[in-house]
RNA sequence: GAUCCCGUAGCUCAGUUGGAUAGAGCGCCAGAUUCCGAAUCUGGAGGUCGCAGGUUCGAAUCCUGCCGGGAUCGCCA
């Protein structure tokens, strides 16, 4: 329970006592700092539902509340607001309460659910590019917050390893190096154990066989025919297939390790070509599919769409499967691996109406109830002109390229400001990538999840304000007072006695964590979280910049901030955590 | 054309079910360090919340229309 529902629950009981909804009893922070910490709305609410006078109904409840020891004061302003502050005394208990927490005051669900999370969704032979960065990044971030709040949960990578672009390299290769005993039909023997093809081949072809076939119906028609051959097990094809996955997974994971991305399944579309048969079988003893076009559909419109839903195509009329297919067979494929409660995609917002297809006709086929699936859709990183983000020269920047970035400019920061004096190059160089990579995710993270925004490196690299440096910075500075202090002989944190307003706004500040954690998890926005820990460092800062710490004379005091401090670190360390973002030593 | 999203301070953006004086960061102006890390802190200026109606005691938020921008709309992923 967090700090505004226990609140909620007393005034509540306040209203239930005046005879009204104890849901109108709901407390947030308040919206006017200046006069009071926390509010109560629910009288206006309440007096408009039954008609009554609110300013009355807010005076009833506020006089009930007074006798309540936990509040300093209770007040009713305007029209009916119920304007609350606590008591030091209460405030001071609860933060000593949260230190002692292992969760650091974060909110937890009562019962987790399981739960498979799709996110990085990266193509085989393509470099990662900036399109990846944010299903990489918020997918990670959620991963962590469910598990934090309690779910069991599976992160799948679920990578495009299936589909025409494999034809298309297939027949690309071929074209190159036709003597390879894969495209012979007649070879029965065993083909090369090493791979006949490097990384930088399949960078080098896959986007010359994809220009090749858009330019040329024949080449079109060739990867067509091969990428359903490669489908139908056509066993040369499918022995080069698995030479590419296994380059390119190399390749990709060293990438998703930069950003501190994991996976705990590293399956693909292809995974769930087997169960395709037998779902479509399936499908059709249902009657659920029809014939159009020369193509089997299964139709999920519904009474009352607002626009129009197409149906979802199962085979294409040369037979061969498109990715809602084996979107549709993933989802069987994760029911019989793990059989979980709900499946999370953080895939694009545009493409909303795909996973919409997917999801009914799922729910048709009875493998997958609808309001069980989620689609977190995303905005798009876009330039300083507002499209989608490119490279000066007018094509996609690759993510590796992207990281070098930020960490040449963190670099050059912490050079500038000297910070780095006397620190080795290996620590510099790991200081530059985990600001550069906070700076980075901080950024990303910071926006609403479902809106668009715009990359600005200039603005993405300035290191003040509210950036992941900012961030790193408060964490690296409340380690080096609590080191200090150990040093200095100073004592041990010890009980928190709340004094000056810095100390209450920190402790006010570390009591919103669970709201904070409870609405990014119910949303599944992490913004939220960048939210919280961006007041709680501002806090801290204020905290620190007022009130003395190692040197205060008063050993309780000192004791007392000493605590405040090593709570502070220990839920910037959790936030950041939940951000997926590393933090320094020192920097 | 249909559906959906967006339009809030000079810039980039928040704003949970309708509530008090619409917030933050950057930028700008003015300050703060004999003292624990100034990548910091304090104060200030700056807004017809795209436009016009409507509902309400009360609207950035809900409804209608319009203007402007974006996304999507069956055999790519």
């Amino acid at each position: 329970m967090t700090l505004t529902d226990e609140l909620s629950l007393i005034v509540g009981e306040a209203f239930a006592a005046e005879g009204v909804d104890p849901s109108f009893g709901e407390v947030k922070v308040s919206d006017r700092p200046d006069l009071a910490q926390f509010q109560c709305n629910g009288a206006l609410a309440a007096a408009k539902a039954t008609k009554s006078n609110p300013r009355a109904l807010g005076e009833a409840v506020a006089a009930r509340l007074k006798a309540e020891p936990s509040f300093a004061a209770v007040s009713i302003a305007g029209p009916g607001f119920i304007n609350l502050t606590l008591t030091d005394a209460f405030l001071s208990e609860r933060v000593n309460t949260l230190r002692a927490d292992g969760h650091a005051g974060g909110w937890r669900r009562i019962d987790g659910e399981k739960i498979v999370i799709d996110y990085g969704g990266p193509n085989i032979a393509k470099p990662l590019h900036v399109g990846h960065l944010r299903s990489a990044i918020i997918g990670e971030s959620l991963k962590r917050l469910l598990r934090f709040a309690g779910d069991d949960v599976t992160s799948d990578i679920h990578m495009g390893d299936w589909g025409l672009p494999m034809g298309q390299l297939i027949t690309e290769v071929a074209r190159e190096k036709p003597d390879l005993p894969f495209f012979d039909p007649d070879y029965t023997g065993a083909y090369p154990s090493e791979p006949v093809v490097t990384l930088e081949d399949l960078e080098r072809l896959y986007p010359q066989a994809s220009a090749a076939c858009k330019a040329d119906p024949v080449r079109a028609e060739e990867a067509r025919r091969a990428t359903a051959e490669l489908q139908s097990g056509r066993r040369g094809y499918r022995a080069l297939w698995e030479q590419f996955l296994a380059v390119s997974r190399a390749a990709i994971e060293r990438e998703y390790a930069d950003l501190d991305v994991t996976f705990d399944w590293w399956k693909g579309e292809a995974d769930a070509d087997p169960l395709i048969d037998e779902l479509a079988a399936d499908l059709r003893r249902q009657n659920l599919t029809e014939t159009s076009d020369g193509a089997e559909i299964i139709r999920v419109a519904r009474e009352g769409d607002k626009k129009e839903i197409p149906p979802l195509i199962l085979f294409k009329s040369d037979g061969s499967v498109l990715y809602g297919t084996t979107d549709l067979a993933t989802i069987l494929d994760r029911k019989r691996a793990i059989d979980p409660d709900r499946i999370l995609y953080v895939v694009d917002q545009r493409q909303a109406l795909h996973f919409e297809q997917v999801f009914r006709a799922a729910d048709r086929a009875g493998v997958f109830p609808a309001d069980h699936l989620e689609h977190l859709g995303f905005g798009t990183m876009n330039g300083p002109d507002g499209k989608p983000f490119k490279t000066r020269a007018g094509g996609v920047l690759k993510l590796r390229d992207l990281i070098d970035m930020v960490e040449t400019r963190a670099r050059e920061r912490l050079v500038e400001s000297g910070m780095a004096q006397g620190y080795g190059e290996i620590e510099v160089a790991d200081i530059a990538h985990k600001v550069g990579v906070a700076a980075l995710k901080f950024a990303d993270l910071s926006n609403p999840r479902t809106s668009d925004y715009i990359f600005d490196l200039d603005r993405f690299m300035a290191f003040e304000g509210k950036t992941g440096p900012y961030l790193l910075y408060a964490s690296v500075r409340v380690k080096s007072v609590l080191a200090k202090a150990l040093a200095a002989g100073a004592g041990a944190p010890g009980d928190i006695a709340l004094e000056a307003p810095e100390e209450i706004g920190l402790a006010l500040s570390l009591l919103a964590f669970g709201d904070a954690v409870r609405l990014a998890y119910e949303k599944r926005m992490p913004h939220f979280l960048c939210e919280h820990a961006f007041t709680l460092a501002q806090s801290f800062s204020k905290f620190y910049a007022a009130c003395r710490i190692v040197d205060e004379a008063d050993a309780a005091r000192r004791a007392s901030r000493l605590a405040l401090a090593e709570a502070t670190g220990a839920q910037l360390d959790v936030v950041l955590g939940l951000l997926g973002i590393k933090i320094p030593a020192r920097m």
